[in-house]
DNA sequence: ATGTCGACAATATGTCGA
């Protein structure tokens, strides 16, 4: 089974592009981040053609989640729980039906930029919120997967630059901080499970030729509970997707699970 | 430091967010 997770930076404006890559790759389920729209806006239709289930978590203009899955979902949540205030659509969850039923957390991590505003502190706080959701996931013993545009650059090895960004809300120690306790509620990053090689970028700005100088980051991650990474055969980063027509930012990450 | 996007309110471009 393929798992997908993908930053699209508006599924509308993105369409023809990202409809193109899911007839190329075909993953049993996808995370959508960014679609900036509404439900009602979102192209429900066009993905039900393809054979996908629809759960969509949407926002006007900004932020936004989606999941597809070929599948039946069962189990669905939207919203991270723990604080009722919080307006932001940043997460979906639900368990695919299957033989060994998997459950999908899709996430949106806040950005958290500038570091001096009210903004870090509520990317921490929501990071916080998140790693205590997933503690009450993870006692449940099932196969899960945690994929998403996590805002986070884990290791200098995951930035072109580490330098250049000391001082950006994604390479902040509080930031890597926190990644790290998530992982270490016992948590796999399926990606540097089975590569691992430096240089594994998802990100690339649309400033300042970050692409053709691949001045990129990775930041799209895909963490395993110990009963999905038993299970873990692949994980690859569509890289050649950024050089398509009208791109996004991020390309997609797709893990694979022996389900 | 910034060579770019996208949504939106608004009718042209400016603002915000990334």
């Amino acid at each position: 089974m393929k798992i997908a997770t993908w930053n699209v930076n508006s599924v509308n404006a993105r369409l023809e592009t990202v409809l193109k890559w899911f007839r190329e790759a075909s993953p049993d389920v996808a995370c959508l981040q960014e679609i900036k729209c509404v439900d009602e806006k979102f192209p429900r239709e066009a993905f039900e053609d393809l054979g996908y289930n629809v759960v969509v978590h949407g926002q006007k203009t900004y932020n936004g989640v989606a999941l597809l899955s070929k599948s039946p979902v069962e189990d669905v949540r939207r919203g991270l729980p723990g604080d009722e205030a919080d307006d932001q659509a940043r997460y979906v969850e639900a368990v695919i039906s299957g033989p060994t039923p998997v459950r999908v957390v899709g996430i949106y991590l806040p950005n958290g930029n500038p570091v001096a505003s009210e903004k870090f502190g509520y990317k921490l706080g929501w990071m916080e919120r998140l790693n205590r959701h997933v503690r009450e996931l993870l006692a449940l013993e099932e196969p899960l997967v945690v994929a998403g545009d996590y805002n986070v650059i884990p290791e200098p090895a995951d930035v072109h630059d580490p330098v250049a960004w000391m001082d950006d809300a994604l390479f902040q120690p509080q930031s890597r901080g926190a990644f790290r306790a998530l992982k270490w509620l016992g948590l796999t990053d399926a990606y540097m499970e089975v590569d691992g090689a430096p240089g594994g970028y998802t990100f690339w700005d649309y400033q300042a030729g970050a692409w053709p100088r691949n001045h990129g980051i990775r930041i799209d991650h895909a963490l395993l509970s110990p009963q999905a990474c038993d299970r873990l055969l692949g994980c690859e980063i569509h890289r050649d997707v950024r050089d398509w027509e009208k791109p996004s930012d991020h390309v997609p990450v797709v893990v694979e699970l022996a389900l």
